[in-house]
DNA sequence: CATGCGATATAAAACGTTTCCAATTGGAAA
DNA sequence: TTTCCAATTGGAAACGTTTTATATCGCATG
């Protein structure tokens, strides 16, 4: 009953042909009499035929596989951007072996070594930050690796990203626009360089641009979670001279941040303004309605995957660094200019 | 450059040993003396030698490897069923495949298929809706198919999940036992038997057991989305006799609720209750807090998972339709008693 | 009618493991 | 010493494809 154990010769011996012709017309090879092809194509439909891709990755060293190592699919951001990555693998015929990391560095170079083993045609990669480690394994690898939402920290991985620094420059410059003197921003760790170099460097920069002193206390800590920025809020809050605008790193912060604002009885947008950053699902599911960065991480996912299918394809890549635009989404948690 | 290319030959002839006392160390077969252990595990060191688990496959027949089926993993609750999967999946040496299906039925069976040539030891399957031919499908598969979150339909397959009737009936229940007369009910897509057979079916035997009328158009048709959500409120909102006590099918569609009715310049929970159902990371991102039916969804993976490789290594299996407890988490958008 | 050539088809050798079965080894018992 | 059995080890056949080198076919050409 099950569909399995009829091979490739199985077919050869129904069609009266050789299993080279089989595996021809299995894989689309045009030098095959039209005859020849439908009889053996009529043996696949009559046996139930289903080529073992095993077979096939031995013979062929290829085995339209790829890795993907996130930091948590759990986590929308990253799942978002697997779908894009997974959308169009299929696309062009690849699957993919996801795995999670929670960014620590062992596991992400066990799941490597797994994945190469697998022998996975190439690998995408996520995660906050590469330690060096990581990147001597990178380089080892015999296929290739992609890095997506990922800084490639001056190794000369091809990665897709956006511009971090200037979105967060864009984002500071929007609130300074408002009047304001002094902007609260709330990071990510600062050791992964996205937020420690990028974001914060965008921020200062702002900041100086406009002539205003930057102050270190208007710059807390989270963990990119809700509950983090909430609590870094209500810290900020205490202050007599707390900032009235307000940066933060991620979409689920800026939430936590606004609701901290709210649950100490002042108003978004009246008393205090929010950007956020990402514009995940959840900034439209708040009242006030966030004023985002727009990050497209699907965009990054798929754009990243595509790169992966030119490299393997031995195409030509004119940019291996490849930097997405972003922009800001204009929502309630600003006031109207 | 590549530690590649070594092979389990290369290895034998390093080490002194034939290809079997290898295999042999590499597998953790106990049949091998320490001393040559340690001579071939030198060997293995010194050329970086990693197992092509391809060729494994193709002599064991084992890929250590599971295909994961999901609607869309960028929608949260199918990204936490998804970890909870990997998680388990990691600890008993398994990797996942991970494709998304959109709850198409081609797209399923498509993916089936191909998961299936890729030689998966076994599938998990997520999925709003059986389609008879994927069942047909389902049936001819070599290896063994676990439903998570996804009901059964009478089908003898492996499934987990929570008691959807009993939940919806609880959830209903809360809402009467608050003195309301009439509850509204915002569902997901009415043929998703999920949905149309047991939330349904506990919310009108609630009503009934209350001896409460079931009014039509107390029930409106929503597709899971925040958007949905508000705007089925907006259009209950309308009625004279509006209810005011509602119970939506899906967190998100519970949040689009709340701001609906607060949109409308009402207080929930004095003014209306909400309760939702799953107890996404959302539940706790809205103010006020949303009560709401907690599903386990990590868990439902974890469990999944579990019993699938319970399945696969052939363990005693007493319960092939495994049911979660569920329980409902009060938050503020319920009064207090 | 032999020749030659492109178009098709075949045979057989990889691909890198696992695994069955046979062979060898080592040491305790006789 | 021998003998024997258990513990180790080795040999070689799968596993189901792809792929390369080789053969065969059909037919136009001289």
């Amino acid at each position: 009953m099950n569909s399995n154990n009829v091979t490739i010769y199985d077919v050869a011996r129904e069609a009266g042909v050789s299993m080279a012709t089989v595996s021809r017309v299995v894989n689309g090879n045009p030098n095959v009499k039209p005859t020849t092809r439908k009889k053996v194509q009529d043996a696949i439909d009559r046996l139930g035929y289903r080529p073992n891709a095993v077979a096939r990755g031995l013979a062929s060293k290829k085995t339209t596989t790829v890795g993907v190592i996130v930091p948590d699919i759990s986590n929308i951001f990253f799942a978002d951007l697997a779908r894009g990555i997974e959308d169009v693998a299929t696309m062009y015929k690849y699957n993919i072996i996801l795995g999670n990391s929670d960014s620590n560095r062992d596991k992400e170079i066990h799941l490597l070594n797994t994945l190469l083993g697998k022998q996975v045609d190439g690998i995408i990669f996520m995660g906050g930050r590469l330690h060096e480690d990581l990147v001597d394994e990178f380089k080892k690898s015999p296929v290739p690796i992609v890095l997506a939402a990922t800084l490639n920290q001056g190794y000369d991985l091809p990665a897709v990203n956006i511009d971090y620094e200037q979105a967060a420059y864009d984002a500071t410059e929007m609130l300074i626009g408002h009047g304001h003197k002094q902007v609260g921003f709330i990071t990510g760790p600062l050791e992964q360089q996205i937020n420690g170099e990028k974001k914060f460097a965008g921020y200062r920069r702002a900041l100086e641009d406009a002539g205003l002193p930057f102050q270190e206390n208007d710059v807390i800590l989270g963990n990119y979670t809700y509950a983090s920025g909430l609590e870094a809020m209500q810290k900020m809050l205490e202050r007599d001279d707390c900032p009235k605008a307000i940066f933060a790193g991620t979409d689920e912060m800026a939430l936590g941040v606004i609701h901290a604002i709210q649950d100490a009885g002042f108003s978004v947008p009246n008393d205090f303004e929010v950007v956020g950053h990402d514009n995940t699902r959840l900034a439209t599911m708040i009242r006030p309605k966030l004023t985002t960065v727009v990050q497209p991480m699907y965009d990054i996912g798929a754009v990243a995957m595509r790169l992966l299918t030119k490299i393997l394809n031995a195409e030509e890549v004119e940019e291996k660094n490849v930097v997405l635009p972003h922009r800001i989404e204009r929502r309630d948690s600003l006031r109207n200019d």
